[in-house]
DNA sequence: CACACACCTTGACTTAAGTCAAGGACACCT
DNA sequence: AGGTGTCCTTGACTTAAGTCAAGGTGTGTG
């Protein structure tokens, strides 16, 4: 895998130089890691952040008695604990691969350096920010203001496609990481599916969900 | 009020010419609320962002049949809906005055042709979104992950000082403001209150909580 | 192919916390 | 001072969702 063709390919760095890149390639390497690998800890020292170059990877938090709520499941592109750098240092969350996955690393120190010579770099992060603290005030108020089948119907409605004429959602995690990013837990997902099912608002086929009626379950996300 | 003054003592202008806070000068205005009185409304333009004068101001999300949930109160010194104007440019929640207030309003286009000129301008805001994600991510935990009694005695810590050797949380707001903040009702903050008393982990003053021993109520914030 | 393990579903039961109601306390206004 | 409205507390009751358990299914490994 070439590491310039892809930090290129990064929306942050199109304006960069040959030579900028060059700088950059050097504060970077790439890590693959194996589905359920650590990739870093809540807590720790945030010395570096990360790009997905393929596979997914969890942001999550797990409370002391084992309990876990994922903040943020990451696809290839994304950034991932890009904030952790500019305060406190710490990550905040934990991060784990959902599946084999190859992740751009870059220094915290590097970035930092190549960022004070670059601030219109930070001028670029912000609309991401300000992307990531609309999710985070969408998560806020699911978890407060919204129970189980309204969350359900949100997530299936956000997540789905029309193909050929047929609105469908494409599981594209297991049920029991679905429940862990809904707030909540398998058996609660499986009973809320089911109650969808059985007022005919979503049909189950193998890892879809085919929703006859969006403007019906629309009224069930509110 | 003299406007230029208080621009001048915000942080994030601190590095500014006198030309150049003439021109944020020009972007700028003072806006005088009522309590009560309405900010802005989730969902509509965000023509500008707000830094506090004076008062309080809550951000908040309401569910269509009326419950709410306070995302955040701001004080004095504190920005308030700046990341709206990067993104979207639409505010993602309600901003309502507790008290009277004076709010400093600068204008969104004024600022994005400030901050393209000023791009270490973004650098600087960078820790505070980082900041604001860490309070995002702590919320979101305690939401998932934590009983009414684990965030109520979280709450009391982290908002507590000690006054000659006794820990004292004197509180800021009313209990009904209090309950929204931390995601719940009034009658259920009251009960938890009324069991932190029963169990000798709080005493109840006027509008101050003391805590007789911080450490034994941390073992129920966990 | 057989076995082990993890995931998913379903049932019985429990619990945290919300809903509704009412009374008391307090603050504000005339 | 009296009246009104809002907040706060408490009780009775309900509900959403979690806990625990068990069985079925699917996947991966030897």
């Amino acid at each position: 895998m070439d590491i310039r063709r892809f930090i290129s390919g990064i929306f942050l760095f199109h304006s960069f130089t040959e030579k900028e890149i060059d700088l950059l390639e050097a504060s970077a390497s790439l890590k693959k890691v194996h589905k359920g690998e650590q990739i870093f800890s809540e807590g720790l020292d945030a010395t570096a952040f990360f790009v997905v170059v393929s596979g997914k990877v969890k942001i999550f938090k797990l409370s002391p008695d084992g309990k876990e709520h994922t903040l943020h499941i990451h696809s290839p592109g994304d950034l991932v604990a890009e904030a952790a750098i500019f305060d406190s240092m710490l990550y905040p969350a934990s991060c784990v691969a959902l599946e084999d996955a190859t992740l751009l690393r870059i220094s915290r120190e590097g970035f930092l350096s190549i960022i004070k010579r670059h601030p219109d770099l930070a001028l670029k992060m912000m609309s991401g920010y300000s992307r990531r603290l609309r999710q985070f005030v969408a998560k806020i108020e699911e978890l407060s203001l919204k129970d189980m089948k309204a969350r359900l119907a949100s997530y299936l409605l956000e997540h789905s496609t029309v193909e050929n004429g047929v609105t469908i959602c494409n599981l594209k995690y297991s049920k029991k990481e679905l429940s862990a990013l809904l707030g909540t837990i398998p058996e609660t997902l499986s009973r809320t599916l089911a109650f969808l099912k059985q007022n005919n608002l979503i049909i189950e086929k193998n890892n879809a969900i085919i929703i006859p009626d969006p403007d019906k379950l629309r009224i069930f996300s509110l």
